[in-house]
DNA sequence: GGACTTAGTAAACTACGTAGCAATATCTAG
DNA sequence: CTAGATATTGCTACGTAGTTTACTAAGTCC
């Protein structure tokens, strides 16, 4: 709560921070329109938004037809190709790496499929081969990237290295910043895969509208992200949400219930195991809805360790098994509902396995906020180191 | 992040705020100290602080005897004694009702004991009985009070009712706000005692370098108080921390593996023969130290859950066993260290009974922060409503 | 008495708000 | 179809508020 003096010229700055806000994710406005939002007068507006324009953080549109009475008003729209930032998911089977513009409009997006059992240096060349592709579709050079922030399964320290055990083979010896730090000038960022989707599913998915989420990554492995106040919490480590490893919660056996059920087809990989048996089981076969009724059980106490602690608006139900949500929500719903006090509202995430990049997307895209257009209006440039 | 324009005036009005926390929590500070620590201009903080002086939120001290070179400085303080807030804990077996300034100067204290059956009319009046007596002895009226907080033990809705369970006797019926409200036309607010005895150990405890805290309140009853981010988290309905409603941890019989420990006076009060147990435990007897362990032992599953859902920097030991706090930190320490992917620092509660009003004089305080001193600066009188 | 510090005051600068006027478009009446 | 009324924008001038800078006066210690 320190507060700091402020005089004429750092209030003109907050002026000109707020146009800028007032710009951002809405249609081209007119000066009017923005004097009404920001709720200075018309002057004074026209004269920000033109500076702004000057700046190179807003555009002109010069008025065409109108459509109401009156003289036509001339409209300024936030530049949002002024930066463009990295949204990059490390996966086992696949590398994501997507683009977009300051207001996150997509711009470029390309998936390469890796092999499962790459080491660090052979799954990081795939990314930086990745990485130019889309650099190269989108014209871009790594100067015009203004941050990058990178998804990773298991849990990443602060400097973005993963401390415990990752499914990446020999993962905890990568060091991602390092490796990428030489091509760009930009902040980079490492964060848990888990912690992404739950903030991609707050910016474009089910979670809009609430504040205190907690996601569950339910797949192969099981994996949470919480969001509270609006803001994801890494803990003071980084290793939030991993109640996963506490023994009487046992969500690293509950997805081999799906695969030990009797009738998988013999060879299957687990993933398409787990999928045969949700089909199997919602079509009515027995051992496969005891199967995933078990799956349920299991997962519910985690969740009921989560929601018990945090008693969050919503639990959004996400990764590879969301898919099944038809078959786990309301069961999910009546295990939670014989352990929590308050039983919060239940979601099935409706994005794809685009997640955890969409969540990179809007991380990197808060770091160009709070460094660009936090307290101080900065000049349209890259930001430099991390 | 929503920011709107400004003007000279709310300039002023900012920087007049930027002064008064300049003044507040220091010695009586000269016009040159003020300005370097705002940042303003020495005319400007001088300006300011006269306008304080006249709103009745600051006081002169005219200079006396100076100690270094030069013209002795005229001296502001923050009027601490503008307003007064009121701290309250009402327990199974005490009522405690706090009085401080705005500063947090303890200005009066009073402690009744309660009877433990008393249902909630009894209690009330009780409460009511003394908090005039508190008044009465610090010569002040219910209208000099700005900001009331009181502490149950059980969960607590945003209305100040509890929800679940407690072991107020018929407390689920009480309306403390409604009851209060007729007496004081400033906030009066309920929150649950472990939530107010985390925020008093982060005011004036063992955890105030601390922004992510589990506080444990370790009695008869074991209950749990969670910072985040520097700032209380109540969850979506004010039920956050209440881990121990999970089957998988025992925190309701954890407690009760102490007075079944054999050799236990018998007739003994719960609470003296957990006391009972410990001494006994520190003096060697085997059964009591097994009791301990196996305490110990329950308790830990909980913390755990606690811990790897937050990843806090502290779990502070709280409650009427933090006095054998030597008996249970260490082996605590080595259950959480099986459980947990990072182990955070535990430390014992130095803060006595005191600590459920200490919380609730804090979060008062906190309230007419943000109500009076917060982004507009209202007149030094009591606010209305809540 | 000199050095150092604070207190108080006047002038200059900056930024916003209000008022007013010209420009540009649509609507309506004849 | 044309001309006036109406409405909205674009722009300039002026007044107000607040801060900074600069300067003078005043008080204490060495």
């Amino acid at each position: 709560m320190a507060m700091s003096g402020t005089d004429p010229s750092r209030m003109r700055e907050m002026n000109q921070l707020s146009v800028l806000w007032a710009l951002r994710g809405t249609p081209p406005s007119t000066v009017t329109e923005l004097s009404g939002r920001t709720g200075l007068s018309r002057p004074a507006a026209d004269v920000l938004v033109q500076q702004l324009v000057t700046d190179g953080w807003a555009e002109v549109e010069e008025p065409g037809a109108s459509s109401t009475v009156g003289r036509p008003a001339r409209r300024y729209r936030f530049r949002a190709t002024a930066g463009h930032v990295l949204g990059i998911d490390i996966g086992v089977h696949k590398i994501l790496v997507m683009l977009c513009d300051l207001e996150g409009n997509l711009v470029q997006s390309l998936r390469r499929p890796a092999d499962p059992q790459a080491g660090p240096d052979a799954r990081l060349a795939s990314v930086d081969q990745t990485i130019d592709d889309v650099l190269h579709k989108a014209g871009m050079a790594p100067a015009d990237i203004w941050a990058v922030t990178i998804g990773v399964t298991g849990p990443v320290d602060e400097n973005g290295r993963t401390i415990v055990s990752t499914p990446l083979p020999g993962w905890r010896e990568a060091d991602p910043i390092a490796h990428l730090r030489p091509r760009f000038t930009c902040p980079i960022r490492v964060e848990n895969d888990c912690k992404l989707a739950a903030v991609a599913e707050r910016w474009k998915g089910v979670a809009q509208d609430a504040d205190d989420i907690v996601y569950l990554l339910a797949g192969l492995r099981t994996g949470a992200g919480l969001i509270i106040d609006g803001t994801l919490r890494r803990g003071h480590g980084g290793v939030a949400g991993e109640i996963g490893a506490l023994k009487a919660v046992r969500w690293l056996n509950a997805p081999a219930h799906l695969s030990a059920c009797p009738g998988v087809p013999s060879g299957a990989k687990p993933g398409d195991a787990a999928a045969w048996v949700f089909q199997a089981a919602r079509e009515g076969d027995s051992a496969a809805k005891t199967a995933v009724q078990r799956y349920i059980r299991d997962l519910a106490v985690g969740v009921a360790a989560l929601v018990l602690t945090l008693d969050p608006q919503i639990v959004v139900y996400g990764g590879g098994f969301s898919r099944s949500a038809d078959l786990v929500l309301d069961p999910l719903r009546r295990e939670l509902a014989k352990h929590c006090l308050r039983v919060p509202e239940l979601r099935a995430s409706t994005l794809s396995d685009e997640s955890v990049a969409l969540g990179a997307l809007r991380l990197a895209l808060d770091q160009v906020d709070t460094t660009l257009l936090g307290s101080r209006l900065a000049a349209p440039t890259a930001p430099q180191f991390s």
